[in-house]
Formats: structure tokens, C-alpha cells, sequence
DNA sequence: TAATAATGTTAGGCTTACCTAACTTAAAAT
DNA sequence: ATTTTAAGTTAGGTAAGCCTAACATTATTA
């Protein structure tokens, strides 16, 4: 059995190590910024996760997901991306709530809910965050994908995911008068900051580096 | 905070004390054998919900939920219920997988999800085991319910609701022909155990006293 | 009413998932 | 190359929720 603690260490792990563009190592301390516990925890948990094979791991050394740890994390990602997409189609939950919910009912057990659940959406492909659910198989297509901070002035881009799923994050998106799909034209890049000015709709805006870095766009 | 584990003791103790038609006394035994846990466990369990004013209970007397526990088994309940029916009238389970299930979702921690939920479903009034939903407000219509056993032989009933509803005996329901709604007629009665001979659309059965006591009907 | 049975309670232990404080190893900077 | 800093590890401790074994109280029945 695996715990729900656990599936959060696995679910890191992958964000960390695969899910990510550029393919990170993850560490102590990393691990523990992303679940909010403090590297010493971290430390036992790992330990616990070797020895049931979900890990591979040896003292001061790299970690990685065994394939059977990979596939438990996916499979936690895909549960709570469907969820996630269940919550704003059909109950009418807005983007930036989506998430926290979700990540209480990721963990619900029941191979047949999921199943169910995903064939009663249509078998979505994208949650409302833009990004890919993982199908049954537990294949997950892991695109390279740019982010608004990476497009040269002038260039016109399309908005097709958001890296940052934090509702303050997201409803700062909204206001800024960007969301899934929206056109944006960079108009400026400030050489002091990198401060982006942009355009979207006819709408100029400013926004920061860490902003557009939080912007995945084709 | 209230963790799942509370959430299942008051869930265990308000169905003891205030949903059956005789409304017994709890016990610590008693609490147990629902729990799955030793009285030890319970004893416990009992002098921490004490302290957050969960229950009323003093050394070897008698154990009553306050009016903030019975609020919150209530609410428990209700989300029990909802997600049943969304379980089985959206995803197409059938109303022995159910229950399972609904005792991991019952535990979701987002009032707006459950509100959502009762919206998206209509406002069920009752689950696919026939049980009253509470509504909003915490509101639960306690009726009283005649079983299948205190009906006199040669009498009509309807089929309203289960008792028990683990899977094993809710696939016995099915099996006799049962369903929620099904209109029964007493034929006879065994006087030495008590055995019943009923018939259901035409097809006649003959049922133990404890599958009797387990059918509510009106 | 006294003995027996049933029920309830306490004490002490275990595991999980967390912590702090102290220590070790590896990486970076002088 | 040595020092400093950052990252990782170990030891010992806590609370929640469970356990067994022993003991106390209440209820039953002979």
C-alpha cells in the first residue's frame, strides 16, 4: 500500500525530475521547499520509498523514480488532472480553485472511479491549466515547451498552458486579461529587468520575467 | 481541525444514537465493532472528542454527540450521500460499488465542492440506497420505517430503502429480485424461524428474518 | 446477595510523518 | 589548496491512531 504522503514525494519527484523541460536533479532541500516539510523528513521518507522500490537512492547521491515509481506518479497526476477538469467543466469551478480541491481528491482509491469518471468527461486531453492528462496507459506526453519570457519583440505567440497552478498566480493571469488560447503579441523587452511589455486583445500590458516564465506558449 | 478519523467516530456514533428507530446508547464495545478498532482504541478516540466538545461523555457513562458533533456527522452524512447518488447517477456505478467508494469521498474537505455538487445533481432528495440527504442546512428528516420482518402476513408493501449496505448483501437484494421501489407481498411467515415467504413481480422467494430486518419498507 | 460475565478503562508499546539540533560531506569561493 | 557555505544526514523527540495485557466497574444471574 502507499500512502497519500508517499504519492505527494513520488508527484514531486516527477515534476521535478521529468516533468520539467530542462531535466533537473532533485535534492533534499528542493523536495522539501515543494512539500512544505523540512529537509530532515525529507531524508526519512526517502530511505522509506528505497525499500519499497519506488526509488532509486543511495546516500548523498542522486535520486530518480524506479519505473514503477514513475508510473505510480503519473498515475497520481493523471487522477488529479481529470479531477481537475471535472471540477470547472461540469461543476463550474473557476481555474484558480481547481487545483486545491484536487489535490484532496487525487488520492481517492478506485481504479473503476477513474475509469468511469474519465470516459463521463469525454477523455479530455488538457485539464483547465493547459496542461496534458495522462492517458490509462499511463503515457504522458511530455512536449518542450516555451514560455512567454523565451520569445523574441515582435514575435506573435499563442498561450496554451500556465507552469505556476497557485490560484494567486492565476487570478493574476485573469487580470491581466490572459487565459487558455489568447494571442499575445510582445511588443517590448525592458534590458534593465526584463520587464515584458505585451499585447493581448488590443490591451497593452507590463509584466515581469517571473511572470512570463510562468507562460507556456506556441 | 477535525481529522477523517474523527469524521468516522461521530459518523459511527450518530447512526447508533440518533438515526436508528430505537434510539439505543452508545458503547465503547459497540463503537469497536463498527470501527473495526479495539474498545481500547475507542476509549482513546472518546476523551479527545471530549476535549474539542465533540461529545458529552463522563467515565463509564453514557456517550452523546453535542450539538457541533451532530452537526458535523450530519455533514458528513451528506456528503456521503451526495456523492453516492453522483456515483451512481452520473458515472453509471451500480448501488453496491457505491458505498465504498463514497467513504473515501465523504471526507473532501471543500464546502463549496459539496455545494456544487448538490446543485449539479439537482437536489437529490434521497441516495441510491433509498437514505434521506441532509440538505444545507444540516437538516435530516429522521421518519420512522417499518422493515420487511414487521409486516403481517398477507399484507402488500413497497420497498423504500436498505439497512445494511455492504456490497455483499446489496448483490442478495438484486438477486431475489429486489430494487428500491419493488412492491412486495408477505405471503407466509415460518413460526419456528421466523423464515419469510414473499413474492416480488410475480416471482415468488423465501428470505431469513435478517435479510427482513434489513429491507425498510411503507 | 454474592459470584460471574460483560463492559469499560488504564498503562505501556508500535508506526507514520513530522520536528530540532548537531554533525558530515560536497561544492564554491577566496 | 584551504576555507567557507550549502546540501545532506543522523539522532532523538512528538502527536495521532492503533495495539495487547492487565485492571476496574457495572450488569446479570444463580
Amino acid at each position: 500500500m502507499i500512502s497519500n504522503t508517499e504519492e505527494n514525494y513520488l508527484k514531486a519527484l516527477f515534476y521535478i525530475t521529468n516533468e520539467t523541460a530542462v531535466k533537473k536533479d532533485a535534492g533534499t532541500n528542493e523536495l522539501a521547499v515543494h512539500l512544505g516539510v523540512k529537509p530532515a523528513t525529507v531524508n526519512d521518507m526517502l530511505k522509506k520509498l528505497k525499500v519499497k522500490k519506488l526509488i532509486n537512492y543511495e546516500k548523498y547521491g542522486k535520486i530518480t523514480l524506479t519505473a514503477t515509481g514513475k508510473r505510480k506518479a503519473i498515475e497520481v497526476i493523471r487522477k488529479h488532472r481529470l479531477w481537475e477538469t471535472f471540477l470547472y467543466q461540469k461543476l463550474g469551478f473557476t481555474w484558480d480553485e481547481v487545483h486545491e480541491v484536487a489535490e484532496q481528491l487525487e488520492h481517492i482509491d478506485s481504479a473503476k472511479l477513474i475509469e468511469k469518471l474519465d470516459k463521463f468527461l469525454g477523455h479530455p486531453e488538457t485539464d483547465p491549466h493547459g496542461d496534458t492528462i495522462p492517458n490509462a496507459k499511463g503515457e504522458l506526453k511530455i512536449k518542450y515547451r516555451k514560455t512567454l519570457a523565451e520569445i523574441q519583440v515582435g514575435k506573435k505567440c499563442k498561450m496554451i498552458a500556465v507552469k505556476d497552478n497557485s490560484a494567486t498566480f492565476l487570478q493574476y493571469v485573469v487580470q491581466v486579461g490572459l487565459g487558455i488560447s489568447s494571442k499575445i503579441k510582445v511588443l517590448n523587452r525592458a534590458e534593465f529587468d526584463a520587464m515584458l511589455e505585451i499585447e493581448v486583445d488590443g490591451k497593452k500590458s507590463v509584466v515581469s520575467q517571473k511572470f512570463a516564465e510562468n507562460i507556456y506558449v506556441v
